[in-house]
DNA sequence: GTTAGCACTCGATTGTGTTGAGTGCTAACA
DNA sequence: TGTTAGCACTCAACACAATCGAGTGCTAAC
């Protein structure tokens, strides 16, 4: 059996009718749409043959027809229309966006806030690889006795620190001088690239190759941990317990569990394509407790090699196409803020 | 109608019971316990005595009694009997404490974590006022064209940043000088004193009065708005959702909603007390979203002036006992591990 | 002062119709 | 041959009544 014309209508409207209501669709709702014109009995053949073609299921006999996953596929993949947002809406998110532009966190936290809020469902940003910036500065300061803190600042602004413990004795002005080196050493390096860098530097460095060490492994430490919890950035958590899929507690919180762990969603977004958006419906995503979930991401640039993600996490019965245009908006204006100061 | 000591007796066994069941508590279950040596009917006296006091709430005519307000305010007075924590219990969380000691956020994050786990509440930790933080170093980096990345090192390894806007044509090495007349002038000030320094420096300045004038204000800025999102850390957000008095989605809901808004945790938990614990019960909390919550808050201490809150947010009927232990504990512990470094 | 006994209350649980949205099938129709 | 009106059927949801039982308050006896 084929999909013929009428087969799509019917299903697109079916569809339509789902993410609106969360509801059964039954044969005469569709039937009174504008646009079909067929009768209930009509529909109802249809339907049946839509439900014997894997696209629709029946919760129990006397109930209307719910999408399935295979059915959100179709639906985005080729009969999902699409909506422009207004030029109205997008003043407004970028204005949001641009209100904390004096730091990248701010910025981030802003878009996250701006994406929940347009879209009423979860959202979730991903700053870019750690490994992938290049460094900028690195700058020992002394805060104790035989303690510095090592600041690195990135191209884009981002900066990260740690405390390393330095020899008894050191002084600032010893420090400082090392701090100058490490900077015109690693300059424009890429974080990844700071192993090569730094045995280079530790064959020929005669005097505090200990310290020097102990700074190369606490930068490769924190490489290898992929990134920090700060790195993710989650917004509109409880936005999702508006929605009916969610009115049983034991649901909602293995939902919430899950935006709690920083690792899994990072390893949730990150994705190698490029800036298009990726739609992953139901149990495409590999996680069971967000098995009727959908999560549609999109990329951002910073610098000229470093990819951040933005997602938004929703039912699978979620506005696909409000959700695409926003993300594709916001990732470009994100794009756009994160560039500007470059 | 005054409390004799059987009538404490018996409110606290209520108290007790209804702590670990979140069920009214009926005549029968009390006498049954050991310690009470009284029968069901004598109980019932009791109880209805308490009633009228206001210690005891009944939800209907048939159902057993409830701990009020009042009843817990007694309790954690009173009654409460402090629970020592394991030496075992101690290390594990010390253990977990120093897992991330090489970087103040992520220390604080554990603690939220560790916080969370240990008690099954969810856990809010707020970092000290900037305000009260000294300036260890300041450094002007530049990441683009006329733009420079303000980092700002405080006393205590906690690090902020901010762009700025550099005048045209201003390379690297006067970003530095400026960098390290900043540093000279500003060392050991209390943020919140920065505009005096900066006032007497742009007296006497010749040169860059504008991008003195305009890093000034970026600081200030940062330091009315009260603090960043990232100033706030939560955990165990889930945890809240294990207990019947959250069943109900709504519920659920608002509490969470406060949990998303830093600001409002932010002034819910800064306390002006000194080391004790704090306990608010029910509304003794301002937020009608929380006033079947209490709140319990605990200090830490970095550096010589600066102190931060750390605080479990429980259902009233919550485990004040092992709370406060486990508060008091961590209280130290973050101070200790925060303070190491100095 | 304490307690056994007892009638009473009332939420919770269980069982029973009843309703209504929606289906599948058949037969008539264009 | 495709479409549709008609009709019997299904089944969750809702409303209502009956029952159960945990717990109470009160009284009278110890």
């Amino acid at each position: 059996m084929q999909l013929d014309e009428r087969k799509y209508l019917i299903l697109q409207a079916i569809i339509d009718d789902y993410i609106l209501t969360a509801m059964p669709v039954g044969s005469r709702t569709i039937s009174r749409k504008s646009g079909v014109g067929y009768s209930p009995a009509t529909i109802r053949n249809e339907m049946s043959d839509l439900e014997e073609l894997g696209y629709l299921d029946q919760p129990h006999t006397s109930a209307g027809r719910v999408p399935s996953n295979k059915a959100y596929r179709l639906y985005v993949d080729h009969l999902m229309k699409t909506v422009k947002l207004t030029n109205d809406e997008r003043e407004k998110m970028h204005e949001h966006l641009i209100s904390k532009s004096k730091q990248v966190e701010g910025v981030i936290r802003s878009a996250a806030g701006v994406l929940s809020d347009a879209t009423k469902y979860t959202s979730v940003i991903v700053a870019p690889k750690l490994g992938t910036l290049r460094i900028k500065h690195v700058q020992l300061v002394p805060v104790a006795e035989r303690t510095a803190l090592m600041v690195i600042v990135t191209n884009v602004g981002i900066v990260k620190d740690a405390l390393i413990r330095v020899p008894d004795g050191m002084d600032a002005d010893e420090l400082y001088a090392i701090s100058r080196m490490l900077t015109e050493k690693l300059a424009d390096k890429p974080l990844e690239a700071v192993r090569q860098a730094f045995s280079e530097l530790l064959r020929n460095a005669e005097t505090n190759r200990k310290l020097l060490g102990e700074t190369l492994q606490v930068i490769e430490k924190r490489l290898e941990s992929g990134g920090d919890a700060s790195d993710v950035i989650v917004g509109g958590q409880t936005n999702m317990l508006e929605y009916p899929e969610y009115s049983d507690v034991n649901k909602a919180r293995s939902f919430l569990s899950v935006l709690e762990s920083k690792d899994t969603l990072r390893n949730l977004l990150n994705r190698d394509g490029g800036m298009e958006i990726s739609i992953r419906i139901g149990p495409e995503n590999q996680l069971p407790a967000l098995s009727d979930c959908s999560i549609v991401t999109a990329s951002y640039r910073v610098g000229d090699h470093s990819n951040g993600t933005l997602g938004i996490i929703g039912p699978t019965r979620m506005n696909y196409n409000r959700v695409i245009s926003v993300l594709e908006f916001m990732g470009r204006a994100l794009s756009d803020v994160l560039s500007e100061y470059r």
